[in-house]
DNA sequence: ACTCAATTTGAGCAATCACTCAATGGTGAC
DNA sequence: GTCACCATTGAGTGATTGCTCAAATTGAGT
């Protein structure tokens, strides 16, 4: 009674969302038509509308819930890494692996998208990147804390990391085949790792930072 | 009489091309209307399509341009350094100075907009990319056959540079301030220009791959 | 000065855009 | 069984999209 619905909701929130996502990520919003939305969506207009206010209110909505699943990635990596930077570099490789979607990163995309007409999605995606770049700042921080890393700033090894990332994730939607991109992958991770064998100083030479042929 | 025209052209084909770059490098290929480009063209609806045939082909055409500009500028750059190494890592710290444009690479933010739908211009896009990571390639063939590289496949080496350099410009259009910018880029050629000591092999350690602090 | 072909023009085309709202219909409360 | 309530419906809104074409305008050749 109190908090019952006096009308039982055919249409899945969290289903609607997701399927919204696919299509933004995929098409970016301006290809994006109410028409897709709706067939991807099954829902008339009207019920759009009522649900999600306006195109550009949805599409804030699944660029949060974007950012959201990415922040969980990061830190869920972090978290069954044996080391911050163990994990960066896991991060990495495993972002070379995947290349299930076969698109760049939303954010990304959004920001080379909407930033010329200066839209609220624009920016939020541009504040989105930089809360994710804190993020890999914060496992650098830890790093040099644990003594895995010394004489580097983080901040700026964090925007060289998410840079490589970010590069990554275009390779995979421009078409790289897998094998290349898990080469290319494993050569941004040991350039990532050699951060560690430089702050031992002690071993042979940067040779290992590309890996020969 | 053979090649004469009976009437002067009043719009310079030239000058309308670079406006319409401009636009469509900015905008993107579905947020430029034609009433932008109208505008911007200074030319009424039937004198674009007299010329250009269509929005597409017209895009096509900038994309073009775009592509053999950025194509001379690596050639240029290459030509002025003083070993194809250096070259490259100029071209890096170069990219790094020039805020100017405040845009990302057309031809990724093409790839990224235009790639679900499976355009033309996209596709273009794509091999324009290719043939600038091979212009990349072929320097690392000829700073290997100079003595400056050893041990590194030239193809790997260029696809990772090419991937700095489009993150670069990413950060660009991201709003990244002329200074972290410019300290970006260095880390970048640094990662770049270590390969050669890599190759010497008798230097220190890679801890100069990314400048401390 | 006249002609004629090439070029520019801009009103207007059908199609699509994001979006609205009166009508509909299913459901829980009684 | 009845009713009041509210989410869903989908035809339809005006604006804008990419694009066309008959008519006006231009300048070189004579």
């Amino acid at each position: 009674m109190l908090l019952s619905m006096t009308r039982a909701r055919p249409y899945d929130r969290d289903v609607a969302l997701n399927a919204a996502l696919d299509l933004f990520w995929r098409k970016g919003f301006h290809a994006t038509s109410l028409k897709d939305l709706e067939t991807a969506l099954s829902m008339k207009p009207g019920s759009i509308y009522a649900a999600f206010t306006s195109k550009e209110a949805l599409f804030q909505e699944t660029l949060h819930r974007y950012f959201e699943a990415e922040q969980r990635r990061v830190r869920a990596l972090a978290e069954q890494a044996s080391s911050p930077l163990e994990g960066l570099v896991a991060h990495v490789r495993h972002a070379g692996r995947c290349s299930d979607t076969g698109r760049a990163c939303m954010l990304v995309k959004t920001v080379l998208e909407l930033s010329a007409e200066q839209s609220t999605a624009g920016a939020e995606a541009r504040r989105y990147l930089d809360a994710l770049r804190d993020e890999f700042r914060d496992l650098f921080v830890a790093a040099v804390a644990a003594g895995e890393i010394a004489g580097h700033d983080p901040d700026r090894m964090a925007r060289l990391y998410q840079t490589k990332l970010i590069a990554l994730k275009i390779e995979v939607q421009r078409g790289l085949g897998a094998v290349e991109l898990q080469v290319l992958a494993d050569d941004m991770a040991e350039e990532i790792a050699g951060l560690r064998e430089a702050a031992a100083s002690t071993t042979r030479d940067a040779a290992s930072a590309i890996p020969s042929r």
